[in-house]
DNA sequence: CTGTCAATTGACACAGTGTCAAGTAATAAA
DNA sequence: TTTATTACTTGACACTGTGTCAATTGACAG
């Protein structure tokens, strides 16, 4: 009888690297975080990485699911999702992404650059970026519904705006480049939003 | 007499260096340029290029300015600055610069992804960031001056906000990933200027 | 004919990723 | 007690790309 006290491929030696990864990752703000390094903090040798993951990338694209799971991305979204208006689930949705990008911006820095050379970290980030491409296009269609989407841009054009306008290089550069705070970063984006999409209630 | 036919570090080669990177770095989108490719193109040995660029982030360094002066990226400014009003001057900068990126965007992606690992190289590309918002500022002050500038944003925020819209990052994406022409990506960026910057004209 | 200068050739150091083979320590099963 | 299995270690090595160095070549100039 096998009582696994250690099953095949230890999940505890997985979790303890993909902590360590996602721990330099953010420390470093992802600039370079080796296999080394991980491995070091992680408590086992470079090599034994490989056990776990057979590449970097793939070391990386999984540290995003585990952060994902830890800090429970899918919830974020629910008060987007059961926003009344148009308008509601717009700002829910700047919100909700617009406080996830600090928790994974590190590692977000790291897997843009890896994509660079990579192609499965390429398309592992671009994966996410669809994703959140679809949070987009979920509030540009409440506002439409509402009949409170500005005619200046079609849905489509609308939701490739907003999808560029919370792209992460763009938090980078007001908050860590212009100094700007979370809530300001928030504040402006949500206003930048209303300001192209939403139509001007003249009373 | 010494008649220089062939001057000490020859001017020749340089030059033949420059543009072979240049037009490596345009075709391949910036991406797994390597010193051994550009020397192949210049038509000399890898280790030939050493003896004009000390490294690879000095000749990308140099290809810039190279780009620069040929393109004239000095003159593109001066309808910016003879603009007469401030609206005028806030579409001519935005024509410019936008009408620019697709010139050097192989060159920038490249000098960007060295940036992660080289501060040569991101410290080259901060200052022409660092030029370039000049430029926003000059036209949002152009604006405030015309008391154009609404009161939603302060010209600092203002500038901040310009300046990450007109982010190589944000040209990539509308164009490239959303497949966007460049006729509507200036058109699209200013009217989202414009809707943010300046005063309605309530009639 | 001699010096100079750009460039060549071939070698090597270094960093980081990924691979491989042999060994070890713990745990489980016969 | 012996035998297998599993997770990991150790040490070595291949590969890529950057950057360096020493010795050599070929051209041109005085």
């Amino acid at each position: 009888m096998v009582l696994d006290t250690m099953s095949s491929d230890n999940p505890e030696t997985r979790e303890r690297i993909l902590k360590a990864a996602w721990r330099l990752l953010e420390k470093s703000q992802g600039r370079g975080v080796r296999m080394t390094d991980i491995a070091k903090r992680a408590g086992i040798t470079r090599q034994a990485l490989y056990l776990h993951f057979s590449t970097r990338a793939e070391l990386l694209i999984a540290t995003t699911h585990y952060i994902d799971e830890v800090r429970g991305s899918d919830e974020r979204l629910a008060p987007s999702r059961s926003a009344q208006t148009g308008t509601e689930r717009l700002d829910a949705f700047i919100t909700a992404w617009g406080t996830y990008i600090p928790e994974i911006y590190g590692m977000a820095k790291a897997l843009i650059a890896m994509s660079d050379t990579d192609d499965a970290a390429a398309k592992a980030w671009g994966q996410r970026m669809e994703d959140m491409r679809e949070g987009c296009e979920a509030a540009i269609r409440a506002l439409n519904s509402d009949n409170m989407l500005s005619s200046t841009y079609s849905p489509d054009q609308a939701t490739d705006i907003l999808w560029t306008l919370l792209a992460v290089r763009n938090w980078e550069q007001l908050t860590i480049t212009c100094g700007w705070s979370q809530e300001k970063y928030i504040e402006t984006v949500k206003s930048l939003a209303r300001g192209a999409f939403v139509i001007e209630n003249v009373s």
